[in-house]
DNA sequence: CTACCGATATTCT
DNA sequence: GAATATCGGTAGA
């Protein structure tokens, strides 16, 4: 990890902006981070540790600058860099960034898809990474990148979330192709073919600003 | 570009 | 049993 910018001791909320431009790298390949959501913690209803530490979420109540991969939707690995002080459960979901290093191992990991979309997503990112449940609990590689203007750094509310959704806790950078796409969120009824009528509005539109 | 929908396993209730 | 911090395919504008 770079010392110069990776000062991952705050909430995540506090650190996310800061991790915009900066580079991540694991098995081979580097990303630059142009997406990032904030996680804050037990207090945070949205928050894997909201209702307390589990076996799948301890890894968020250890010391910052450690990978907190978990798996979802039955096919998915998404990636969390650990932040704050010991104890307090917070952390920086990667959601979307740009494959800067190790081009050629991204594109085998993620056959077909064109460069641009390599890392542009939170699953998309971790299988660029080669990040799955190994990675969890190991050290996070990070590097700083040229300082970014504020006015490129825009926020918006949590994409995906089921619960407190309107917290603005997602960072990304303004006008950058990498961003992920705008994808609203849907409630899940088991029963297939028979979604409830959901209400529209749950979220405002302002995907990639 | 937006919108809908199914696939799928782990986790927790 | 129910919910889920998603994606890819397909359809339509």
């Amino acid at each position: 990890m770079d010392a110069r910018l990776t000062d991952l001791s705050g909430y995540a909320d506090e650190v996310a902006p800061r991790l915009l431009g900066a580079t991540v790298r694991h098995a081979g390949v580097a990303v630059r981070l142009t997406e990032v959501e904030a996680y804050r913690g037990e207090a945070d209803p949205a928050s894997h540790a909201a209702r307390g530490r589990t076996p799948r979420n301890a890894v968020m109540y250890g010391p910052a600058g450690f990978w907190y991969v978990y798996f979802v939707y039955g096919m998915h690995w998404c990636a969390n860099v650990v932040t704050g002080p010991e104890g307090l459960a917070t952390a920086v979901l990667l959601r979307a960034g740009e494959v800067v290093d190790g081009l050629e191992l991204a594109r085998i990991r993620r056959p077909g898809v064109r460069d641009r979309d390599l890392a542009r997503g939170p699953a998309r990112l971790a299988s660029a990474l080669g990040l799955d449940s190994a990675g969890t609990g190991k050290p996070v590689d990070l590097t700083a990148g040229p300082p970014l203007p504020a006015e490129a750094i825009r926020s918006g509310p949590r994409v995906g979330v089921a619960v407190a959704a309107e917290v603005p806790w997602r960072f990304w950078i303004d006008h950058d192709p990498t961003v992920s796409p705008y994808r609203p969120w849907v409630p899940r009824r088991r029963t297939p073919g028979k979604a409830a009528t959901a209400v529209s509005g749950r979220r405002p539109a302002d995907g990639t600003g």
